[in-house]
RNA sequence: CGGGGAGUGGCGCAGCCAGGUAGCGCACCUGUUUUGGGUACAGGGGGUCGGAGGUUCGAAUCCUCUCUCCCCGACCA
């Protein structure tokens, strides 16, 4: 993309509507716009990092098993009478009544819809287990929205529901949830820790946040040092569940807990190897049981002709928020610093001297060959002085910069600049396009 | 919802107390400068001051009502 083209709407002042630095970045760099209070239109390039977050999160739900559909953002009142919810949940739950007078709402969650639809769907035991999930904007009316996208009011979430025949097939299809998460996370370049978390009504111990550390988070999260990053084992693939199972049981075993449910008694025990920090929760499992399959009816006929009422479970990734913890997680005093799997763009061309013809024709050939080799780039071609198009690069944080001007073309080279470590190095052209793949 | 704060060109702000018909920085446009890590100079365009009502010869400034946004708290992917 050729940023004469495009749309990027750089701040170079902060806005004093942004108290933290992810929000301030977000808006500084162009990737979303508040419409609202909790509200915000994402901007293009801001676009990419969520499309790039949600693929990720996809296929890891599909590598463990879940099957994505897309259920409406638009859900009918009824549906949730049925559960007790229309009732319980109050406020936060954004109430709309159409032109018949007929009570909508837009949903805060899916526990409804999806076990209205498997009730409609499934009917033996045959045809579970099964985990159904969707990427989809959801909104919460949250008392106070704030720090932009973290807790804004609208927002995309993957959420993810699973139907299984009874409690130990249920436990299965969690622990290759949890696996799924791990996976998901560290393939953003992020590290986060599973913590036992509040399992509600049902009770037991499946319910788990997975909190990134940031030290604009809103958690306190005490855990044990096994839990840093750089010490845990490779993540399981999902072959078999004993190897799941084994998996999770293992990493159980480590201590780690939200303020909410830390528990005093740890402290003592874990001594020097506990840790405390702050954190962002991106992520949300836990089981619950029969709550929605046994209010809603929903029901199959197991093996022996007996009727079963499904075990469930829900999964959330908070998509949005991801963008901005990750920026909460990667950044400078320059900027944004991607991680190259959620990188709006992977280079970031800089032709210092729009108006030298010798640097413009190698910058527009560089980016011709990468964009030809499928490498995504933006191509700062603007007719602009070196010193803002450095810093706009910067501040969007792109893992690469390619640096191109008359000094450098004179001697038949580039510059290479990692934004992450800010090393530099001298390439020519071809060393370069070969370096991306091209 | 309780407590606090703010709405003035795209962004950041001053002006309001002591009413006289809107200003600064950044951004933007034109020209010069040919500048290797937010260059400099000159010229220029753009706002009727969140909205409604009122007081006054005259309102961004005073009064009333109202809308919106931000911060602290309870709530949450």
């Amino acid at each position: 993309m050729r940023l004469s083209n495009y749309v990027l709407p750089l701040l170079r002042e902060d806005s004093s509507d942004a108290q933290i630095v992810s929000h301030q970045l977000m808006l500084r760099a162009g990737l979303v716009r508040q419409t609202a209070a909790g509200i915000y239109a994402w901007m293009p390039l801001g676009l990419r990092v969520l499309d790039k977050i949600a693929q990720i999160v996809r296929e890891e739900q599909n590598r463990a098993g879940a099957i994505e559909m897309l259920m409406p953002t638009i859900q009918p009142a009824d549906l949730w009478r049925e559960s007790g919810r229309y009732d319980a949940y109050g406020p936060e739950m954004l109430r709309i009544r159409d032109r018949h007078d007929r009570d909508l709402l837009f949903g805060p969650t899916a526990e409804e819809v999806v076990t209205s639809l498997m009730r409609g769907s499934v009917n033996s035991y045959r045809d579970l287990p099964r985990t159904l999930y969707n990427i989809q904007w959801k909104f919460r009316d949250e008392i106070r929205p704030r720090f932009g996208v973290m807790r804004g009011r609208e927002f995309l979430m993957k959420d993810a529901y699973s139907f299984d025949l009874d409690i130990d097939s249920a436990r299965h299809s969690y622990n290759r949830m949890y696996v799924a998460y791990l996976r998901t996370f560290a393939r953003m370049g992020l590290h986060a820790i599973p913590t036992k978390a509040d399992p509600g009504p049902i009770g037991g111990d499946m319910s788990h946040e997975f909190i990134l550390l940031a030290n604009n988070g809103e958690s306190d999260v005490f855990y044990h040092e096994e839990w840093e990053a750089g010490s845990q084992p490779e993540v399981p693939d999902f072959a078999d569940n004993n190897a799941i199972d084994a998996f999770v049981a293992e990493r159980t075993q480590f201590y780690a807990a939200t303020d909410e449910m830390h528990d005093k008694a740890a402290e003592a025990e874990l001594g020097d190897k506990l840790r405390t920090a702050r954190g962002i929760e991106v992520g949300h499992i836990f089981y619950f049981g029969t709550k929605y399959s046994e209010s809603m009816g929903l029901k199959v006929q197991g093996k022996d002709g007996e009727i079963v009422t499904p075990q469930m479970g829900s999964y959330g990734v908070g998509v949005s928020r991801l963008v901005g913890a990750i920026i909460e997680a990667s950044h400078d005093d320059n900027g944004i610093i991607w991680p190259e799997a959620v990188a709006p763009f992977r280079v970031g061309i800089v032709n210092i001297r729009a108006s030298d013809e010798a640097s413009k024709a190698v910058a527009d050939e560089i980016y011709a060959r990468l964009t030809a080799a499928g490498v995504d780039v933006l191509y700062d071609d603007r007719d602009e002085r070196g010193g803002a198009k450095f810093a706009a690069m910067d501040l969007i944080g792109l893992p690469w910069q390619v640096i191109v001007g008359p000094k450098g073309v004179e001697r038949g080279t580039v510059e290479l600049k990692s934004r992450a470590s800010g090393e530099r190095e001298d390439i020519s052209p071809d060393a370069l396009i070969a370096k991306f793949g091209g």
